[in-house]
RNA sequence: GUGCCUGUAGCUCAACCGGAUAGAGCGUCGGACUACGAAUCCGAAGGCUGGGGGUUCAAGUCCCUCCAGGCACGCCA
């Protein structure tokens, strides 16, 4: 990567600089910045290094700046070198760089922007998790689109990710979906019931009673509904149902899990939380107040103690919750992350302080918030309650503005921001959804390929050291060229931030310079080496946003 | 009341962990198809980055303080 290959050169020139007696002696780590700058007329890049080292080097910027430049500029790898500002070393990049690096993309093919900062460790991504309670709607499916793009891009670094589905099918929440159930199940076998508040209301209610009575047929018309026996065997068929739907929907969503982790199976049934529980006990980390058991978050990072074991005996949700996480480190996983709804922000502090308390480094789990999707139809915010049963299903987006341009519009923004979502305008204009305009960019060029071939052109077909590179040499290809090396650099930032918008953000703005260039340009001329030396251009473009399109889930199609 | 997130062009959002003159898309206005796909391109207008203070060579970015919106504050899950 160019930022590396110039930060070492820097390096290399303090050395000499100072070896020369240019620069002092000085104590401690060259501490500066290769960053892109703004402007054009600043260079391709530009370090800060004589700025920051002022202090150590006891000279002014502007003066290290230019015994710097003296010594790079017999490098050939920079065209032009400026001290500019208030002591920025500018770097102008040589054309023949970015040229030749074309020739590493083709070659590097689909594995074009591979990292390894992840080092082979092993992660486990833990996302939507939704209660099994009712269908995936379009909040989860902001989580599991970031989610399932974290998965790619993760892989794409180096990390060896695995990802799971937490399943909350224990607790009272259970209780009420199976009455929920039974209660239309008995309107369905023509009991008259009336349908209290507070339980789940939604049609898919109506449905499993459908598929009760199926199998049951009025065997259990007579029960009660405080029968918790018969509301168990509802509830569980609920869990069944619903969760054959989740699944089939993130599916459908191109979101792909590993395992599917049962609460009730993996941590009730085998009695782990339990084990967890006592295990703080006999570190001290808990204490008993009012019949119940308290841990000490609050010397942990939290504001107050929470309860882990209620004084009825039974464990909390937050018991759970840190035995989970304790399951998973000790299944072997080194980072753990969770994309969690940011309404469950304030369980993050007490999570993670369990989690050190136990001895477990603070930095091994991470969490990110995915904030709220503010759904609008007619101008109007539509309500996403799964228990009043009013909201928009995942699949219902999905059916109504396709796979595509659902996942691209929720990986456009930043996940800690609150999210608009107009349906009116993502259905209506669909066709200027960024989506299409990255999707096109990608069908052009292969139509491009198309055209050159009943020309007779083949370019997969012609060797890499028979195309001169060096014709690409107007400002609007260097620009493109460097344009795809950037596309490393976004790799490993938003994978180290588990940023995936960045992504997005990157290939428009590729896209846009393909698009321009298009209208501009032309890629079949009456030159046949120019001709070739542009096919091998779009076929870098073409396979950087594929590669780039491939992370986020989404298809690069060849026509659309 | 306490804590967390957010506040950037008319709207939706960026800004590479502090860099130089804050950028895109949509919308508005005006242009470009007899040549590789007009789902495209070119141009114009649009800003005291919510207000105020501070930190330093440098602040949309860090600190303090107000203002506004969202969320969370249970022996619920």
């Amino acid at each position: 990567m160019i930022q590396k290959i110039i930060h070492n050169k820097l390096i290399e020139a303090i050395d000499k600089a100072v070896q020369n007696g240019d620069l002092p002696h000085f104590e401690g780590e060259v501490i500066h910045q290769v960053s892109t700058p703004r402007h054009e007329a600043h260079g391709d890049y530009a370090s800060n290094v004589a700025m920051s080292m002022a202090k150590a080097f006891k000279m002014p910027p502007k003066k290290t700046g230019e015994i710097l430049k003296a010594i790079l500029s017999e490098d050939p790898l920079f065209s032009r070198i400026d001290v500019a500002g208030p002591g920025f070393l500018n770097f102008f990049i040589s054309d023949s760089y970015w040229q030749g690096h074309l020739k590493t993309l083709i070659s590097d093919g689909d594995n074009y922007g591979r990292c390894d900062i992840g080092r082979g460790i092993s992660v486990l991504l833990e996302y939507v998790s939704a209660n099994p309670t009712g269908p995936l709607h379009v909040g989860h499916g902001r989580g599991a689109a970031i989610g399932d793009t974290i998965r790619r891009l993760l892989k794409f670094a180096g990390f060896d990710v695995k990802t799971e589905y937490y399943i909350n099918d224990a607790g009272n929440q259970m209780k009420m979906l199976g009455k929920s159930v039974l209660i239309r199940y008995l309107n369905a076998c023509g009991r008259s019931m009336t349908f209290p508040d507070g339980l789940y209301r939604g049609d898919y209610i109506k449905d499993i009673a459908l598929k009760a009575q199926d199998i049951y047929g009025d065997k259990f018309i007579d029960s009660s509904t405080d029968d918790s026996e018969v509301i168990t065997i509802f509830s569980e068929l609920a869990v069944n149902e619903i969760l054959e739907g989740i699944k089939a929907d993130l599916k459908g969503f191109n979101c792909a899990f590993d395992n599917w982790f049962s609460e009730k199976k993996g941590l009730h049934d085998t009695g782990f939380i339990n084990e967890v529980i006592e295990d703080m006990q006999k570190r001290g980390l808990v204490y008993e107040k009012d019949g119940a058991l308290w841990f000490r978050s609050s010397e942990w990072g939290d504001e107050k103690d929470r309860v882990v074991r209620r004084s009825t005996g039974e464990n909390t949700y937050f018991a759970a919750d840190i035995a989970y996480h304790i399951h998973k480190i000790k299944r072997g996983y080194r980072l753990l992350i969770d994309i969690w709804g940011a309404d469950h922000h304030g369980y993050v502090p007490r999570l993670k302080g369990a989690l050190s308390a136990i001895g477990l480094k603070a930095d091994s789990l991470s969490v990110l918030l995915v904030q709220f999707v503010n759904l609008l139809e007619d101008g109007q915010l539509k309500g996403m309650s799964t228990r009043a049963g009013e909201f928009i299903t995942l699949k219902e987006l999905i059916d109504d503005v396709g796979r595509d341009a659902a996942r691209f519009m929720f990986l456009t923004k930043r996940s800690d921001t609150h999210l608009d979502f107009d349906l009116d305008i993502v259905k209506k204009q669909g066709q200027e959804n960024p989506v299409y305009y990255v999707q096109y960019a990608h069908a052009r060029l292969s139509s491009v390929f198309k055209k050159a071939r009943e020309r007779g052109i083949n370019i997969d077909d012609i060797s890499p050291d028979a195309i001169d590179c060096s014709l690409l040499s107007k400002g609007e290809e260097i620009d493109i060229l460097k344009a795809l090396e950037a596309f490393q650099k976004t790799i490993e930032g938003a994978a180290s931030n588990l940023e995936p918008h960045n992504i997005s953000y990157y290939l428009t703005d590729l896209a846009s310079r393909l698009h321009s260039y298009y209208n501009k340009y032309r890629f079949l001329t009456d030159d046949k080496d120019l001709s070739f030396a542009r096919l091998f251009l779009a076929k870098g473009v073409r396979q950087v946003i594929k590669n780039g399109l491939s992370i986020l889930g989404v298809s690069a199609p060849d026509n659309m």
